[in-house]
DNA sequence: GCCCATTTGTACGTATGTATG
DNA sequence: GCATACATACGTACAAATGGG
């Protein structure tokens, strides 16, 4: 659940949700994440958030982009 | 009550009322505290005033900053 | 008051893939 | 093959609000 009375900025939040639903497998790899208008609704956040939250995620190797087709988490999770 | 003909600095008596202001429970713990354009407003004083004022309750551990998103009271208040 | 960085939001353009004509 | 529509994503610009110097 995100808060933003938290310190910590919403896509960062969100980020952290998202890492921890792909480590606990709810999001498998090679499938695709929730579509960021879902996510915006989801979490009644904006897209920006949405896309700020996921660049995290991209830039850690946890997931990649195929355009037109949606975010999927990677297979070989980055070593570290 | 700000009265800029006492003795007490202007922006030690705004540190003053926002101090009993948090503990008196008005001002929240997690929640962020009006901001300085808006306090600036509410007791007829400059900017530098506000920033002073809030400089001294961060000092003390009363509250906090978040950048781009405000201050806010400090959840645990400092020990003593 | 100014300028700057950060956060969040909205809007728009663009690229890719799918489905339908 | 082409065009259209719709979905997805990205990127950018712009705006609003915040605190800090």
């Amino acid at each position: 659940v995100i808060d933003p009375h938290l310190d910590t900025p919403v896509y960062v939040q969100l980020a952290d949700i998202l890492r921890a639903r792909i480590r606990s497998g709810e999001l498998a790899p090679r499938r695709m994440i929730p579509s960021i208008r879902t996510l915006q609704q989801e979490y009644a956040v904006s897209d920006r958030t949405v896309k700020h939250a996921t660049q995290l995620l991209r830039d850690e190797g946890l997931v990649h982009t195929v355009q037109g087709r949606g975010v999927f988490v990677t297979a070989q999770p980055p070593p570290g």
